[in-house]
DNA sequence: ATCGGCTCGCGCAA
DNA sequence: TGCGCGAAGCCGAT
């Protein structure tokens, strides 16, 4: 169990109390880096800190991500408070407020949790040169560990996949459940930390919209077991927008509201249907997690293989017919119908199918002036509007549909070059079009009414 | 409705 | 060195 965890400093243990800093993964339940912080709290016979750093306007959310975030952030407060663990919220930098938290607890070391984007990344190092304790980071957030699955970035889902299979049974194993912890902290020092969380008030408002799904670990498995309930058997339909047959469980994964460990776990079985959601939830988005944790050009054009970046160039100079800005496109004022719908459903509610999250990124590719401003307008979009932006699966999600990550060349086209192309006549192939249109109209009427 | 061509490169077999 | 095949397609021919 302990091969989920690595050092990022070299620093010596001291006496004192354990700190478990949560991050990415924000739940009570089914948490590796909580599990081992607490099982290295009760064997030291040490009490154990959880912490939560803060910060505003981030990345670039909307607030209803913020709130999303935070409203969960409670209810895992509460849950943790149930078994004598006290959740405490500071306001800042982690690498700023964390070492003087450190000081004033007097803790021995320090938990995390693992993302492999950029700006977690850079807490992390700078906290770790920081700390005069060690740092130890807990993969959290895969089932198998990020840089355990593979030691370089995979070419494509077949590539991983393999190596996936292989670590799985060794993996797919849900930590032991916190105990009741039975060490705490002198109240003198409990008094002087206590002053540093700002956060015991809870300042949301609620949010009305029931075009958004609820925040917390609660509402969380609760939508886990109507999907299974509910779409699981139609789940070879995902692809169809008006089945409404996908999970929908992204936000709660984003956000460590829920463990896509515990998804596996109770979706896991022999059917067709049951494998296909475990490819998704597993193989397809540690790849991403994979993605961007190997390729630091992750969001940029240079991330790109080689066969695309020299296929887009070859065509950075086609006539695009139609070119939008990002005010026109924000309001989904395109001239096309679909595309308008799949917009102004993210808008509304935070998410869109996810077949049409692939066609609404080539769009943008197709009307704008060149593959770096698509993918900035994209990154910008997805990062703002969706419950789960500024995660791993966005950043490679909006590389495969610009840049052929994970994909192949195809018959080329203008302007996409042989970087595969999708079009509104395709999905009129595939799918009821207008009916999908339709049930948007059918939502905004509802909202507004 | 279904099929094939388009086209690249990794991993593995040989 | 050759070969099979891949995360969601497109289009035209049959």
């Amino acid at each position: 169990m302990f091969e989920r965890q690595r050092p990022l400093n070299d620093r010596e243990r001291q006496p004192g109390p354990v700190v478990c800093w949560i991050s990415r993964d924000l739940r009570a339940e089914d948490h590796w880096g909580l599990a081992l912080a607490q099982q290295d709290a009760l064997e030291h016979k040490q009490p154990l800190l959880v912490v939560f750093c803060l910060q505003s306007a981030y990345l670039g959310a909307l607030p209803r991500a913020f709130s999303f975030m935070l409203t969960g952030l409670y209810e895992t407060k509460a849950s943790l408070a149930e078994k004598n663990l006290p959740l405490m919220i500071l306001e800042g930098p982690p690498q700023d407020m964390l070492p003087d938290f450190c000081r004033l607890a007097s803790a021995g070391v320090v938990y995390c949790d693992f993302s492999p984007l950029r700006l977690a990344r850079a807490w992390r190092s700078q906290l770790a040169e920081k700390l005069s304790i060690p740092l130890i980071e807990v993969d959290a957030h895969n089932v198998i560990p990020c840089w355990l699955a593979s030691d370089h970035q995979e070419y494509g889902a077949y590539t991983f996949r393999p190596k996936v299979s292989r670590l799985l049974d060794r993996f797919l194993i849900a930590p032991p459940a916190l105990l009741s912890h039975p060490f705490s902290l002198d109240s003198q020092t409990r008094l002087d930390l206590l002053r540093l969380d700002k956060r015991e008030k809870l300042p949301l408002a609620p949010d009305s919209s029931n075009a958004q799904p609820q925040p917390g670990s609660r509402a969380a498995k609760a939508a886990l077991q109507s999907f299974i309930r509910e779409r699981l058997a139609l789940f070879d339909r995902r692809n169809d927008p008006n089945e409404r047959a996908a999970s929908g469980l992204s936000p709660w994964l984003h956000f460590g509201q829920l463990a896509p460990l515990r998804a596996a776990l109770d979706v896991r079985g022999p059917s067709a249907q049951q494998a296909a959601f475990l490819e998704e939830l597993i193989v397809r988005r540690e790849l991403s997690d994979n993605f961007c944790y190997y390729n630091p050009a992750y969001d940029q054009f240079a991330g790109f293989p080689s066969w695309a970046q020299a296929t887009l160039l070859r065509h950075r100079g086609d006539l695009r017919p139609h070119l939008y800005s990002l005010d026109q496109l924000e309001a989904a004022q395109t001239a096309d119908p679909l595309w308008n719908a799949a917009q102004r459903e993210l808008s509304a509610s935070g998410q869109m199918p996810g077949y049409l999250r692939m066609y609404w990124c080539k769009k943008i590719l197709e009307w704008t002036p060149d593959p770096e401003t698509a993918q900035a307008h994209a990154i910008f979009l997805n990062d703002r509007y969706f419950l789960d932006g500024r995660d791993p699966n966005g950043y490679a999600g909006i590389a495969w549909s610009i840049g052929g990550v994970h994909d192949r060349a195809w018959g080329e086209r203008p302007v996409f070059g042989k970087v595969r192309q999708m079009t509104l006549a395709g999905c009129r192939r595939k799918f009821d079009v207008d009916r999908y249109i339709q049930s948007v109209d059918a939502a905004e009427r509802n909202e507004h009414g």
